[in-house]
DNA sequence: TTGACAATTGAGCAGTCGTTCAACTATAAT
DNA sequence: ATTATAGTTGAACGACTGCTCAATTGTCAA
């Protein structure tokens, strides 16, 4: 425990509380990846998405429409949620039409809006 | 909707889908806080820090030693989780107690290990 | 094959974010 | 009062991120 004290700017206080945490700590890569999990639901234009495609899948045109934004602009936002499963494309043609890929999204927003929802 | 036309780069494909995809969007009040929320956790180190509060209340010095990382490093993230309402100070003395404010973060965290775990 | 359009991509830019560093506050002990 | 320690804060710096713009790919129709 005492090599901690040699990257940290302070004593240890509650030893046991800190080897107590470290114990129950969830594997490190873990947590890293459900950080970047978050990350990628943490901006507004990727929520939108998200947020749109519960009503069904749509192409990127109409995701563009319905933002307001470009089709360049979406695109490289449903690329960050595609490579992070959130999303799934299906080509008709020139269409690419994109849809939820996981239903871990719903409950997740609803879990969100249930906290944001709750604090004044 | 034509005025939708003038900030888009595109023709609408699916004008039904927009205009019933834009029925069901939720406030975009809300889907801003529920990014921002998102945000939040988009971090591994506030995420380190709530994974070691589910433990039990640790202060400032615990988390830094735990975390191998400056006080002044934890304390600012630690302010971001207070402002986001996830975690609560408790002052004793000189040591200023943290433990988490709500137990939305629980179910969130365990949504999103389903959703990563899930995935190849 | 040529033209048109949906979509993707990479470079570049501006804004954001997390850490460091130094200065500061707050509390307790001497 | 002085000193020591826990914690906070603001400025600054480098890294990252989201959008724009221009160029490109993929598909279909003429």
């Amino acid at each position: 425990m005492r090599e901690n004290l040699v990257f940290c700017d302070c004593d240890v206080i509650h030893g046991d509380v800190v080897e107590a945490a470290r114990a129950r700590m969830i594997d490190e890569g873990e947590l890293y990846d459900l950080a970047d999990f978050f990350k990628i639901m943490g901006d507004s234009t990727r929520v939108k998405i998200l947020c749109a495609l519960d009503a069904g899948e749509m192409c990127v045109c109409d995701l563009a429409v319905l933002l307001n934004m470009t089709k360049s602009a979406i695109s490289h936002q449903l690329r960050s949620l595609r490579q992070a499963n959130l999303v799934r494309p299906r080509r008709d043609g020139k269409v690419v039409y994109y849809a939820l890929s996981d239903d871990h999204v719903r409950d997740i927003f609803e879990k969100g809006m249930e906290h944001i929802r709750e604090v004044p």
